[in-house]
DNA sequence: AACATACTACGAAAAATTTCGTAATCCAAA
DNA sequence: TTTGGATTACGAAATTTTTCGTAGTATGTT
């Protein structure tokens, strides 16, 4: 089943690439214990989501070891993208700058951060 | 059970809500129509959903007529703040800014947005 | 080689969400 | 007042997601 394009994570799914993406490729345990306790769960519990995560494509993984090596196959970037893009149309009437500032509201900015954004916006000139 | 507050809404409540948050207090019917072709379910699933939110605190509704008028009792502001604030913190780090460039990224922005954005950072200087 | 340990495989239960069929009820029109 | 149409109530099936128990298998240690 190898058609991750256009599939959605699910919640659990979406914890464990956060993971991948920071660890790079990992065992189970890995991701596991990076989890953490607050997660309460057990560990084949995070193995067998990590096994149907393979079989949808959105993981891939390298058996030849006896500890599984698991590979995320969607980019943060595109699963950002993605997700973004249903929210934008879901929940602000499909306006980008009616979220943007939403976001803005969200959390307050650092100087830095405002910068950031400001520097950002100057090549949409 | 009235306890909405942190309640996160499902794909098919957000939908709902979507609606109602763009008609006012509206009946099933209303809502369902709204929802329209594409969703491709019958009635009585939107009614059900809708019959489960009041249960839960999302909406409310008026039973004195023989058309129950639903009304949301969560804003659009409230939800939107609720799910962009899971969202930075599930897929951006936390990190706002990262968020407000993903989204800036996502879909290409009119000048007026843009200049929009930028009157709205004046207010963090 | 035998054993303890750690890991994967597998199936199924549990939980949450979505969907719909059917029955009961109300209302309006004939 | 009776009938037809629309609406709500209800329960249960179907689907999807999450969770775990158990069994099997490999690995390293003694």
């Amino acid at each position: 089943m190898t058609g991750n394009k256009r599939y959605q994570p699910t919640e659990s799914e979406l914890k464990i690439l956060q993971v991948l993406w920071n660890l790079g490729p990992a065992t189970v345990r890995e991701v596991h214990e990076q989890l953490g306790q607050h997660q309460g769960t057990g560990y084949t519990t995070t193995l067998k989501i990590m096994q149907i995560m393979t079989e949808k494509g959105l993981l891939s993984r390298d058996t030849s070891n006896r500890k599984h090596i698991y590979i995320s196959e969607v980019s943060r970037e595109q699963t950002q993208q993605q997700v973004l893009g249903k929210m934008v149309n879901g929940l602000f009437q499909g306006s980008t700058s009616r979220m943007v500032m939403g976001a803005l509201e969200n959390k307050p900015l650092s100087k830095e951060e405002v910068d950031e954004i400001k520097a950002y916006l100057k090549q949409f000139e």
